[in-house]
DNA sequence: CACATTTATTATCATACATCAATGTGAGAC
DNA sequence: GTCTCACATTGATGTATGATAATAAATGTG
């Protein structure tokens, strides 16, 4: 099942189904059970992944032992562990799945090796480094700022279907709250709403 | 004065001078007065600037006025507001000049205008990238989790020469607090130092 | 130089959020 | 079915940081 992947680069980069199937073709998949360790802190891998389905998310964890969640990754998203990825270095972040998730595995250097055939293909992926950092520097920007309340509102906006998907205390954790913190403000904006 | 920009190239890309000298050509400098205004949020722009000499930062301004420092570029970093630089979108952040500054323009394509003389140049722009992605996942992880004393401790190690530079306030800024809270996590830390 | 403006400090008080602890609830294991 | 165990809620209390305001020091400007 790499149609997704597939399709996901057809849908940007205006190729042929030739070109695209051939791309394709080098890739494999890769499973991973809920709650499976992917990458931990230290590790050294060199593999990035697509997510077909499921859901990703990596993670730190300071020196009280507290997870602060870096990303979540579902579906149509790339998660990797970049110290490690693209440096060489041991991982700083932990990695692992939150639901049963199936991954195309995007080895180190996919993008260089199938230049030769798909020429913009190097393009696509500096748009979507160039995304992602914008992405992230919205984060900052609410973190800056923002209060615990506008935080979830603004997750909700952006993730509505991961609410669902995730248990309050690591959407806690990517706010940068405690979950009782989170189930407080939640409680506020239900009162609000009834009337 | 491109020579800086040159070199930073060179020493990334292994080179010929030619090359060098040759991909540089086509790019000019531009000088930024201290204070100076060089994007505000609405804007479309397309330059994105490497810091020759100077100091740039790009901020938000929230609802209430405030400001929140989303990044500093010093000497050999890039600056640019993606969202009108790569995406053609309006400009959501500021930019301006904390020093008089000399900056030499690199325009939106650039990097693929270069790529047949130096084929290289993308790899190295992905690089780039990547790197930026790890430093933005590490501030995160430190607005996540780490009180206003850290964040300023682990600041001061990474930008040891910025802190003289840059005014207190903007620092507070950058970590997400009052300038009043920094003048006491000084206060505190001058004590502490001082037995 | 004097004057205005920006920046930094300090003190007091207010508050959002954390911490700690107890209780409730629901889903999977057996 | 009931027993766990992870998760969520709620309350009482603590604390780091914010808000406000006054002063001081530094910086710029005509």
């Amino acid at each position: 099942m790499l149609d997704k992947f597939q399709a996901y680069l057809q849908e940007r980069l205006a190729i042929t189904d030739e070109q695209a199937s051939l791309a394709v073709s080098c890739l494999n998949l890769k499973h991973f059970k809920k709650g499976q360790v992917i990458t931990n802190a230290g590790d050294l891998k060199s593999d990035t992944y697509f997510i077909n389905s499921g859901l990703l998310r990596c993670f730190s964890i300071d020196e009280k032992g507290k997870e602060h969640i870096i990303q979540f990754a579902p579906e149509n998203w790339m998660m990797s562990e970049r110290s490690s990825t693209v440096f060489n270095e041991p991982a700083v972040f932990y990695i692992d799945a939150i639901e049963n998730t199936e991954v195309v595995v995007v080895k180190k250097d996919f993008f260089s090796e199938i230049q030769p055939i798909v020429p913009k293909i190097l393009q696509l992926n500096i748009l979507m480094l160039h995304n992602s950092i914008r992405f992230m520097q919205k984060r900052i920007n609410m973190l800056l700022g923002a209060t615990a309340e506008e935080r979830y509102l603004d997750f909700i906006k952006l993730y509505p279907n991961l609410m669902l998907r995730v248990p309050q205390w690591m959407i806690a954790s990517y706010l940068g709250i405690t979950p009782e913190s989170l189930s407080r403000v939640r409680k506020d904006l239900a009162k609000r709403h009834f009337k």
